[in-house]
DNA sequence: TCTGGGGTCCTAGGACCC
DNA sequence: TCTGGGGTCCTAGGACCC
């Protein structure tokens, strides 16, 4: 999709329409989440703090962003897209790979069915997108981002490599800011000249990253197409905040990682899935970002047990800074057991926890909840886009 | 108004075991 | 009297993606 999030509100409200504008967070240290193609004309990036976008562009209007709208439409464009394949993958919240190889003989020529799905998506639910076809989803997604904004594009084999020579190393999903340096400084900024360089040399430097990175300059990529249904488990589950100030005060940072445990916990639940390893994740105010993890003999869905074992991490570090962000992440996930395999005291837990998500759940996000989270818990969060509406991660 | 939030994969070093 | 070799698991950090 071409600037989802920005093109959904657009969509939307008329008076931000063809304007400057840009999806924000709710918090008070929010970057541009999604920038309209308006307000890149500016130079207006996403993850750009809101004073330098203002400074290039006067006149930018923010908008929050709105997660219930972005997880609706995208199940309307995954469901428009499966009726033309059931090969599809959800790869975010507003990309997707479609395998045409089984289905494209009912509908004859690539090039028309992309034509076809593109005006369906602008007809039936108002938004841009753009088409990248090739004959793997390293291609594809490098033709999608050629056809932005509002484009198709194809690369066909024969003109593989005339195309691959052109563009900058970067522009391959996979080589980001820190490879391309190192590239840059060997002599290599295009993918015709990491083509031509000798492959030993980049294992040499890479590791056995080097072969990748010559098999992605040949184009050549194996990965499947991942159809619903048969994505791989989830490997961790977390959440992590910045304050709206920088804290220093223990009673304050424990309230905060009693509210990221709880969210951590009832989404672990929701996905009948316990963890036994625990991450602490701080950032302090001078940026600087470490982590610190810890396992557990048994492991827990419990928004208590994963606290205090943050609480206990918390404790083991002498901070040097005053604390910008905090996050939990629990990871060494294996299915819940049943709750006749729990001792008498996790019984009782266990029960606690599931009551209160039920009434959560039908009630609203934190109807029931700790007294010591009673003050906070107002700010909505805006969705991550690598969010998916089906699947494991639907939780 | 100085820099969000949710993930995956890889590497390196150390503990520990046989 | 001066230190083997193979393997697994854990922790921490970093690159990358949307």
């Amino acid at each position: 999709m071409d600037a989802y999030f920005a093109s959904v509100e657009q969509r939307d409200d008329p008076a931000l329409r063809d304007k400057p504008m840009a999806v924000v967070g709710s918090g008070a240290r929010t970057v541009l989440v999604s920038p309209s193609y308006q307000a890149r004309a500016y130079g207006v990036k996403t993850g750009m703090r809101k004073p330098e976008a203002l400074l290039l562009c006067p006149q930018i209007l923010f908008v929050k962003g709105d997660t219930q709208k972005y997880t609706t439409v995208c199940s309307q464009i995954v469901e428009l897209l499966y009726s033309y394949t059931p090969d599809m993958e959800i790869c975010s919240i507003d990309e997707f790979f479609l395998d045409m190889a089984n289905t494209l003989h009912l509908y004859g020529d690539i090039e028309d069915l992309a034509s076809k799905i593109k005006s369906r998506i602008k007809e039936e639910l108002g938004l841009n997108c753009s088409i990248g076809i090739a004959h793997n989803k390293l291609l594809a997604k490098l033709a999608s981002e050629m056809a932005k904004p509002n484009g198709i594009k194809i690369i066909p084999k024969q003109d593989l490599s005339d195309i691959l020579d052109q563009v900058e190393t970067d522009a391959l999903c996979g080589i980001g800011r820190k490879t391309k340096e190192t590239l840059a400084c060997m002599g290599i900024n295009t993918l015709g000249q990491l083509r031509r360089y000798n492959v030993s040399a980049l294992e040499r430097k890479f590791g056995v990253n080097g072969k990748r990175l010559h098999l992605m300059a040949c184009g050549i990529d194996e990965s499947d197409v991942i159809p619903l249904g048969q994505e791989e488990e989830m490997k961790s589950v977390g959440h992590s905040m910045t304050f709206s100030k920088d804290a220093t005060d223990g009673s304050l940072l424990r309230k905060y990682l009693l509210e990221l445990s709880d969210m951590v916990g009832r989404r672990l639940r929701k996905a009948r899935l316990c963890g036994k390893t625990i991450r602490l994740t701080v950032r302090y105010k001078s940026f600087f970002t470490f982590t610190r993890q810890r396992s557990m003999s048994v492991p827990t869905d419990d928004t208590k047990k994963i606290y205090e074992m943050a609480v206990t991490i918390l404790g083991s570090v002498r901070l040097k800074e005053s604390v910008r962000l905090l996050g939990v992440t629990v990871s060494k996930l294996t299915q819940e057991p049943s709750e006749g395999q729990l001792f008498r005291e996790d019984k009782r837990k266990y029960k606690l926890n599931r009551l209160l998500d039920a009434v959560n759940e039908r009630y609203g996000e934190s109807l029931v909840s700790f007294a010591s989270l009673s003050t906070s818990r107002k700010h909505k969060r805006v969705i991550s886009p690598a969010w998916r509406p089906h699947g494991n991660r639907n939780y």
